[in-house]
DNA sequence: ATCAAAGTACGACTGCCGTCAAACTTTGAT
DNA sequence: ATCAAAGTTTGACGGCAGTCGTACTTTGAT
């Protein structure tokens, strides 16, 4: 399969991208799930209702858009949060949007 | 013509809505441009390329999502970004997405 | 060797969003 | 009174994004 699919740099992030990726609730969901967490969260132990291609989708634009890395143990793909790079490209971005504050809308 | 059109109040700033409304590169550029003008704006003042039907939908949805006040003056309608209470709602969202760093992707 | 588990790849479908043109309305100036 | 300027409204169109099912692949366990 697949090994280890390709992610971009922080240099390549684009602002576009970015939201695009993060204007789906799903996706959203899937950031704030990893964020909370705090560790790294393999894709079937997601909180999500969607199909299991679908859940491939989504997390394929998020890796695509620099905000998780993915790569494999075994049979289970781990996404881990890129969260510092994250805030080195978009400052405060991450933290907007992960806050109580925010959350509670 | 429609005097003042109606805008929702900070209590029920969405968050999902906000970012609808942000996402767009056209829509973003309107608060973008808001920001950096710190001043108010007429519909017709704005740097966009798209038609003015077009641009009449983008400051609806900006307006409704709570981004922009919209007031009549003469002919014009004039264009105020709601910092202060997006801020209120959603700290550091529009800081981030203004920002120079930010800008530059 | 076989099988189940975990994802991926590929089409196909659907709904929505951004876009425009055309017709209309309101306001201000001549 | 007329006209031009500035937006709005409405309807139509096109494209794309999110969704799913099915078939496939890889890995690990039995």
């Amino acid at each position: 399969m697949g090994r280890t699919p390709p992610h971009p740099e922080v240099s390549q992030f684009g602002l576009q991208q970015v939201l695009e990726a993060l204007v789906d609730p799903v996706r959203r969901s899937i950031v704030t799930q990893l964020d909370a967490a705090g560790a790294d969260i393999k894709c079937g132990a997601f909180d999500m209702a969607v199909s299991k291609s679908t859940a491939t989708h989504h997390f394929k634009v998020l890796r695509e858009a620099g905000l998780i890395r993915q790569h494999y143990v075994g049979t289970s793909r781990m996404n881990t949060l890129r969260r510092a790079e994250m805030d080195e490209a978009f400052p405060g971005l991450l933290d907007a949007l992960t806050s109580p504050q925010a959350q509670a809308r």
